[in-house]
DNA sequence: TGGAAACAGTTGAAGCTTAAACCATATTTC
DNA sequence: GAAATATGGTTTAAGCTTCAACTGTTTCCA
């Protein structure tokens, strides 16, 4: 069997099959992506990833999540979350709060303008997603949808070569 | 039946099922985004997108397609688009050349230089897509996801209201 | 023919993201 | 228990994206 090597040689490329089911990955995602978030910016004045952020904050306990956390649930880099939660509470959606236990942390915690945004806006867009995605796949095909991105979850190799 | 306006008030909100299914997608998606781009970035300094705009060029007959279609294709914006291809331009991979046939338009054209990149570039790629899709994915799954994703591509909406 | 409107594409500024450096506090380790 | 290292988080600058305005065709249509 040849080296793996990182720029290896013999590449299995995808046959038409593969092909044609990865460039509809990427568009239908894409264009579902940018409508979603198009549709939260001009409707209610936040893109999918703040709207994720407080849908996060608002399901913790507390309403209040530690940056770290927030940052991994959200899947953003920390500098990204920090500046992110620095724009939100300039429009008083969340507030940050130093801390006890950890004197290094801070706490994002969601304000009652940021719930009440929140509210707004995951009526409409809970709507588009489902006209969007929902409305479109059989019941089948949604729990097909489910089990297949639960495996592509994790961002770990599926094994280690001779694990110990 | 209530009339739908815009901000409606009885929402039908996702069910357990379709809220897992929703979830897993999000960060699945997300996550093998990150880590392709960041692949290509590091081992060949292009990004997802300028990789997506090579392709698209390298198919194309004489290897050259005009400004708008290209961004159509790879699912941009005219302007981003644009800067792109500019700086795409800077590093030698694609040069801009004037169309006859329709004065205002613009071919983008694949150099020679941006084809052996896109080579080098697509092995890794490739062998990265498969170790992180493909491999984990039955052949059965992989057809149930093409057929969700085809139907989930077009952004026209199922079907209008009392289609005139 | 002569606009009016649409289209192809660029540009510049403002906003967002990323990368790297940085500060302060916790945790290890010897 | 002191130094080394790791962790939580912010910050600054550079790079990328978006938005709106703009130029120069082309098309429509009266």
């Amino acid at each position: 069997m040849a080296p793996m090597a990182a720029g290896d040689e013999d590449v299995r490329w995808l046959d038409a099959e593969e092909q044609a089911m990865w460039r509809h990955l990427l568009t239908a995602e894409s264009r579902i992506e940018e409508e979603l978030d198009r549709d939260l910016q001009t409707r209610n004045g936040i893109g999918l990833v703040e709207f994720g952020i407080l849908v996060a904050l608002s399901e913790a306990p507390g309403m209040r999540m530690r940056m770290r956390m927030l940052a991994d649930s959200v899947i953003v880099s920390k500098s990204r979350l920090s500046h992110q939660i620095t724009r939100l509470e300039r429009s008083g959606y969340v507030r940050r709060e130093p801390c006890e236990e950890d004197r290094r942390g801070f706490w994002a915690i969601l304000t009652d303008d940021g719930l009440v945004v929140l509210r707004e806006a995951a009526k409409g867009h809970v709507a588009r997603v489902r006209e969007r995605v929902f409305d479109r796949l059989t019941r089948e095909q949604v729990r097909q949808l489910a089990g297949i991105m639960r495996t592509l979850e994790p961002d770990e190799a599926p094994a280690g070569p001779a694990g110990h």
